[in-house]
Formats: structure tokens, C-alpha cells, sequence
DNA sequence: TTATAACCGGAGTAATTCGCTCCGCAAGTT
DNA sequence: AACTTGCGGAGCGAATTACTCCGGTTATAA
């Protein structure tokens, strides 16, 4: 990112067919769960294989790329909620923002990459970034009170697919996408309204824990301890 | 199921079984998407692949009644919702019905089923009865006006599967799995809340088209006309 | 008990799909 | 021309697939 300084027409083939080959990684993903092949995702970006395997020397190698750019975006688009001045647009914005970028596509995979420790110091970021989206939604009155930062996590990661657009993306449906798409922003939109507080009646069940998060990326490095809390 | 009189205790097993399986057949499916095999839903069953394969001559046929007992609960449901004297309630519990039943296990199959007269039947009695409901609740001005069938349709959808489940299913993690159903349903509480009448501000996009459902089920049987509106 | 029938689980099989390597080729630079 | 740089995809061994087939187990009958 700091060396993004093209040295020739070649470097910028290059940079676009990388460019090219995440975004479509994120689809394949998508639409194909965990055992999204190689050669879908390179057929996708409309690159050759080879071209693949010159950038990444291994599939996890693409998938853990991926999972780094998807926590650096979260984080970006909760730096951007928390400096805009109104407390619930902040916090629908970020919701809005991760989801459409697709942090579904994470889960899939959540068991199969290794986890590296910047991406665990980038996890935990966001975790702190979240909780003070929240904190500040709760203490503006604008956020249902028994709302916790792990139900906005499980929302967005509920949103982060859409089975509609994947589906028709397999298809080849380029005609009906595009309606897909703007379908899910108004599924979205209707589910966020649900977060606001004008909702007297309290959820049901007790808040979920973030072991649902937690747990789900250990990958058998014997990384079980809370390495975050969820609250302000 | 009209025949269910057990004539032995192999019978018995052998139904059980029989539910076993499909119950198994959601649950991977959801997880693994299309490419989900026989082994493992035989496996998740607790059953042989060979008593998989005594009852269902191929994958396919497996898959088919899948889609036909998913129908029929939603149209259970749908009547179970008119029924209920509450407009909300009606729909509400509806939605919440479908969602937890996992009619979400359907899209990753949606293109490679063959799709049966009977279930084009059963899926226009679908149509009708949501759009009851619907207008219904439209009437008694509990729902937000600007949201139609097809939001519902796709909120159900979106809420067919929760990856947090299907994941922790997957790697075996029982003592989770209760929480992660739990904190499902609370999310689902969450979106259905936003569709209350009590939203001013209009929904985002235009309406969707039910082209968006038609259009994905075709499979190559030239069939494209519309086959049911979701307007009353 | 033994014979029979019904149903079970899963090893085995051919075909497919997988991740990945390797090499011939086109484009830019000197 | 000669050299460099990045490209696409044929091909390979390994893994996975849907499905078949058969030996074992349980319930009933004589």
C-alpha cells in the first residue's frame, strides 16, 4: 500500500489483476463456501492461474490476504462511524458499510486460516472500535438498550452474504444483479431500523457472548482466552 | 405420511432414520452449500450410506423432497400465521417460523433440482397466502407500508441459515451451538422489529421484483413467464 | 433352536475435481 | 536483436465424489 508507485505498464497489469483476484476471491467465497476452487475464483477475476499462484504461493495465503484487507476495512469504516457527529448514522453507517463489503465471505473460512498476530491485534481493534460505536449510540439514547456489540456483530455477519446475488452471480445473471443487490441494501435497511430505540419490548433470550466470535477462529493454536470484551 | 402406521419395530428405525436424514440434509446443506455430499449427510444423520441410498435412488431425489417438505412447512406456516386473530402476530410469527425451519438450506440447490408440477403449484399457494398475510397487516396498518412480499420473502431468505451455527456445527462445538441458535433468533427478532409500521422515513431503492425468485428456479425448463404476483 | 425376511453400515469403484507446477508466449525495454 | 517481466492454461498426482454391493444384525415364524 505504501509501495504503490507503478515502475511500468507491466506492474499496473499486475496491481489491477490483484485487485481483480480479491474481489473475486470474496464472491467465489461467497457463493461457494469453503470449498471455493482455485480455478473459480482466477476464472472469476478473469485471470489465468498462473497469474494467481505468482502473487500467492498457496489458497490460505489468498484466504488470509483476504481476512486481513476485510479487518482493515472494518476498521476504517468504524474510524469513519465514529467521526461522524450523529451517534446512530455513525453506527448504520458502519453496519451498512461492512456488510456490503461482504464480511460474510469470512466465515467460511474462519476455521482453516492460520491467525496471525497482526490480524488478532487488528481483530481486538475493532472490537474497541465497535464497543465505543455502541457505547456512544447507547449513552445518545438513539440505540435499543439491550442491543450489545455482539448482536451488531452477528447482524452484520448475517448481512455480509446475500444467497439472492450469489446465486445469480453463478448463474451468470448479469441483468438481475444489480436489482439483487439493491434488494439486500433494503433488507439491510429494514433490519437496522429494528436496532433503533423506539422499540419498547425487550429481545428475547439473554445477550449472546462473544465466545460465538471468539471460538470460531482458533484453529487449534490453543488460543481459547478472552482476548477482548465487548463492553464500555 | 398418511400411511404412518408402523407394522414392526425395523419400521420404526427406519423412519426415524428417514427424518434423521433430512433433518441432516438441512443442516449440511446450509453449511456446505450445493457441494455438500452424501457422506456427510449420511454421517450428520448418525446413519450408513447405504440406508441414505435405500430410500433415495440418487442425490437429486434427496434434494427434491427436501425442497417439496420446505414448501409445505412454509405453507403450514403461512396458515398457522392467518389463522392467529393479530395481524402482527400473524406475520410475525411466520416469518420466524420459515427462518428457524431453514428454508435457507434451498438457494444452493435452487439451479440443480428439477423442479416438480407439484411444487410450482405448491410455491403459487406460497405466493398467495404471504400476500394475504401482507395485506393484512397492511390493512390493520402495522407494517411499514412501503415494504411488499418480496422484502419478506428475502428477509426470510436472509435469515434462512446464520453462518455462526452452521459453522460451529461443522467443527463439532455442542456446548455452543444452543447460544448460537439463541442469539439467531434474537437478530431475527431484531429485523422483524424494523418492519413495524412505527419506520417514517421510506425504505431505500424501489420495490423488488419477484423476478428475483422466478428467475433462479428455472433450471432450464424454458420457464420464465411469471408464474404468480405478490400484489393483492 | 433354525430359517427367513427386512434392514442396517460401510468398504470398494470409477470418474471427477482438486491444488499446484511448469512452460511456451506476448509485451515492454535497451 | 537480446533480454526481462508477467501472462495463460495444459498437465499431474492426490483427494473427493456419487453410487453399488455385500456381509452382518435384528425381529418374526416354525
Amino acid at each position: 500500500m505504501t509501495e504503490s508507485k507503478r515502475r511500468g505498464p507491466r506492474q499496473a497489469e499486475a496491481e489491477r489483476n490483484d485487485r481483480a483476484l480479491l474481489r473475486a476471491a470474496r464472491q467465489v467465497l461467497a457463493a461457494d463456501g469453503g470449498h471455493a476452487s482455485v480455478a473459480a475464483i482466477a476464472a472469476a477475476a478473469g485471470v489465468g492461474i498462473g497469474s494467481l499462484y505468482r502473487r500467492y504461493r498457496t489458497k490460505e495465503e489468498l484466504f488470509q490476504r483476504l481476512a486481513e484487507l476485510s479487518l482493515d476495512n472494518w476498521n476504517q469504516a468504524a474510524e469513519r462511524g465514529l467521526a461522524e457527529d450523529d451517534p446512530w448514522e455513525g453506527l448504520a453507517s458502519f453496519i451498512v458499510t461492512c456488510a456490503e463489503f461482504g464480511q460474510g465471505s469470512l466465515a467460511p473460512i474462519a476455521g482453516t486460516i492460520e491467525v496471525t498476530k497482526e490480524m488478532r491485534a487488528k481483530s481486538d481493534r475493532s472490537d474497541e472500535l465497535l464497543a465505543a460505536l455502541v457505547a456512544r449510540a447507547h449513552q445518545a439514547r438513539v440505540l435499543r438498550p439491550d442491543v450489545t456489540a455482539v448482536d451488531i456483530s452477528l447482524l452484520i455477519e448475517q448481512f455480509g452474504r446475500s444467497p439472492a446475488l450469489d446465486q445469480l452471480r453463478k448463474q451468470g445473471r448479469e441483468d438481475l444483479i444489480q436489482a439483487a443487490a439493491d434488494a439486500h441494501k433494503r433488507v439491510l435497511a429494514i433490519a437496522v431500523d429494528g436496532l433503533r430505540a423506539c422499540h419498547s419490548r425487550p429481545l428475547p433470550g439473554n445477550p449472546p457472548t462473544d465466545q460465538l466470535f471468539t471460538e470460531r477462529w482458533a484453529h487449534e493454536t490453543g488460543q481459547s482466552r478472552r482476548a477482548s470484551s465487548t463492553s464500555a
